[in-house]
DNA sequence: AATATTATGTTATAGTATAACATAACATTT
DNA sequence: AAATGTTATGTTATACTATAACATAATATT
């Protein structure tokens, strides 16, 4: 199982988490010959900026302000969808919102764990979910391609919390 | 594993799908003791007529013409969360689309089949793949409370098709 | 019948996403 | 270096999805 929930969940040097993003999202798009344009890396760089997933309005907003000029819908949609492209970031579809991935050009599992309280997303990628999954899905001749794990519930943080009340 | 693949994906009685699942919706409301009103079951019923999935406004439309009167989205979306709440109808997110569950009350994976060529949605219960997951969420100590899992592919007829041409 | 509860009607608006076309930046060739 | 093709961004408008807020109607309870 491979999955960033520690660090999603527990203070860390969180400088540390976004400067890896950056620097692998380069790396890939050198693999891939496209360009990781500054409104591209703005884009990321705002999604790392914490565990929370974003909307595209919201990272609209935060753009502007960044690039000091406003910036319109299809810009960000642009951007997300070039990184969506690239596996670099995720969009959690019940949230209408994206966040980036963890550990893209891994075997993905695409399994979110949603903290329903505090909105934080952490990333599992788990072989055996997988090859049950594929065990399941042959059985009723589905041809899978690819998936969406959402999990809803409680971060250990918020978890915590719950139970002073 | 309970599915309901065999139905949405092969030629069957539909009409026995609706009825059943009409029936047993009046059963549940009335454990429930909640109304199932006519709009309520129009709705649900529009939902039956196949199995793809229907948007909120593909539903407005419908409903409007079977009604013979203007319906607003409001009233569709009331509904619908009516019949969400009672587990007779489910959500797929990135399809921002309903269509009734096969198998309310069951213990609920939440697992869907979805077409990515005709669109048709089937539904998986699985105690294996619940279990494996409560495991994974334990060992990231989040709490979990809920879970939509999205399958996207060929289903049997379609995968047939391809492999035609 | 009076009251409380639940459901629907109605209007307006918030939030999410994309189509279509124009311009600009970058890369490649000559 | 200018010409060309390609890729990226700007711009405007609009489509699609969902809900807030308040009014009215239908149903259940006393």
């Amino acid at each position: 199982m491979l999955t960033n929930a520690r660090l999603a969940h527990q203070p860390h040097d969180h400088v540390r988490c976004i400067n890896a993003a950056i620097a692998r999202a380069h790396e890939i798009c050198e693999q891939a010959n496209v360009r990781m344009t500054a409104t591209r890396e703005a884009i990321l760089r705002l999604l790392w900026q914490s565990h929370q997933p974003l909307g595209a309005y919201q990272l609209q907003q935060q753009l502007s302000k960044v690039a000091d000029k406003p910036i319109a819908p299809p810009t960000v949609y642009r951007a997300i969808d070039f990184l969506l492209e690239l596996g670099l970031v995720h969009r959690i579809p019940s949230l209408n919102a994206f966040f980036g991935c963890p550990f893209p050009n891994s075997d993905h599992s695409n399994i979110f764990m949603i903290c329903e309280q505090c909105k934080t997303v952490a990333e599992m990628a788990d072989n055996q979910v997988n090859s049950l999954i594929e065990t399941l899905t042959e059985k009723s001749k589905f041809k899978l391609q690819s998936k969406t794990i959402e999990l809803f519930g409680l971060c250990p943080n918020c978890d915590a919390g719950e139970n002073d009340e």
